[in-house]
DNA sequence: TGTACATCAGTGAACGCGCGTTCACTGATGTAC
DNA sequence: TGTACATCAGTGAACGCGCGTTCACTGATGTAC
């Protein structure tokens, strides 16, 4: 086998064994040893492929969102308007970070060390997640030119991701998660026909 | 002076300055040394007064928490309308997020060690937050019965709590942090002007 | 094809540091008489 | 009021461990001839 061929193996068997185990234990329990370990190389192989710690956990992170994309993407695949589009990403999200809790924390957890920048091809990889909530948004509100509507897209998927972060965690005393659904459905109406409103009323 | 006033004194010493410390690095720079040099006592007092480093954090974290509180309610006291005052308790939200980030953040970034629960008196903190958000909606919505009104307020701080995390993180690639205040009240009114329709719709 | 050599992926013990927590000690404070 | 004693707040050096990262070494792989 070629040495790049199993450079290459050996990275995906990191990632995946880093991936496992932000999946079990969560990002702040991640150690080398472990990954190490499950990966079936020395502590020191880490080092020849990855900068550091960091490096790792981006990569999974990258991994994890192309999977959230699937699956967000897939969710509101056949929605028959934009608005019940918009409602079944909402769910969609919801249904990964419900699948997939460590992982799905692990986006908004990492931090990198002080002074080195997420790389600009995660970044690209984050706004490639609001331009699907951007498009529905485009069709309910043809009127909106490119950087009000990205803004519209952004403020929209934070809420949701709120009500999902607030859902999913043990903050506060809460319903059961089972509501959480239905408050997001709920939610996500709302503010469709909220900014409708808004908007007719602009106009 | 009494041993017992004593006691106290260098017990609040300590709370500010972790909370001084959490506010310059975060609490993920919190350290024991840190705390106690600045607070002018030795390492090992700290351990006479408090159990450990999380016993600190959770002072500090409902000390905010009392102080978030009284912003928040100031923000909504001269509101005209209940739809207003929900409005302006974001807003006042934001402003309080924004003048104390880190602090802000260290309410939602403290986890306790695992199998320790948060203390009792410390979830009730923020069930009384809750409370201020519930209040107004209930002149919104008397229809709503005392569970369904308090998911609902859970519902909407979440998801003001979310676009206030985006909004201030250097998340994604966003709007100037200027544009965050016109988003929220945006959203807080289309929220409540499609919770109305959907309650009218309902009734 | 066979042999000698160079490269470099892979190794894992050791380094180094950070940091929470402890504990034997001390000295100030409060109490008893 | 003064003296002897007990208590316990306060001390800070030392402990102990976790863990990211390094680096001198080795042995498999690939190359030159």
């Amino acid at each position: 086998m070629a040495t790049t061929e199993r450079r290459a193996k050996l990275k995906e068997r990191l990632i995946e064994a880093a991936t496992d185990r932000i999946r079990a234990d969560g990002l702040s329990s991640l150690r080398a040893r472990d990954i190490t370990t499950d990966a079936g190389c020395s502590l020191g192989a880490l080092y020849n492929v990855f900068a550091d710690i960091d490096d790792v956990v981006v990569h999974v992170n990258s991994q994890t969102l192309q999977h959230l994309r699937g699956v967000v993407h897939k969710a509101g695949h056949d929605a028959s308007s934009p608005r019940e589009q918009l409602v079944a990403l909402a769910i969609g999200y919801l249904h990964f970070a419900r699948s997939e809790p460590a992982l799905w924390m692990s986006l908004f957890e990492h931090r990198m060390p002080a002074g080195v920048p997420v790389p600009q091809w995660h970044l690209d990889e984050h706004a490639a997640l609001l331009e699907q909530i951007a498009e529905p948004l485009a069709a309910l509100h043809p009127e909106l030119e490119q950087a009000h509507l990205l803004r519209r897209a952004r403020t929209l998927f934070s809420a949701v991701h709120g009500v999902v972060l607030m859902g999913l965690g043990d903050w506060f005393v809460g319903p059961g998660a089972s509501a959480v659904e239905d408050e997001l459905r709920l939610i996500v109406n709302a503010m469709i026909s909220g900014l409708a409103a808004d908007s007719t009323m602009r106009a």
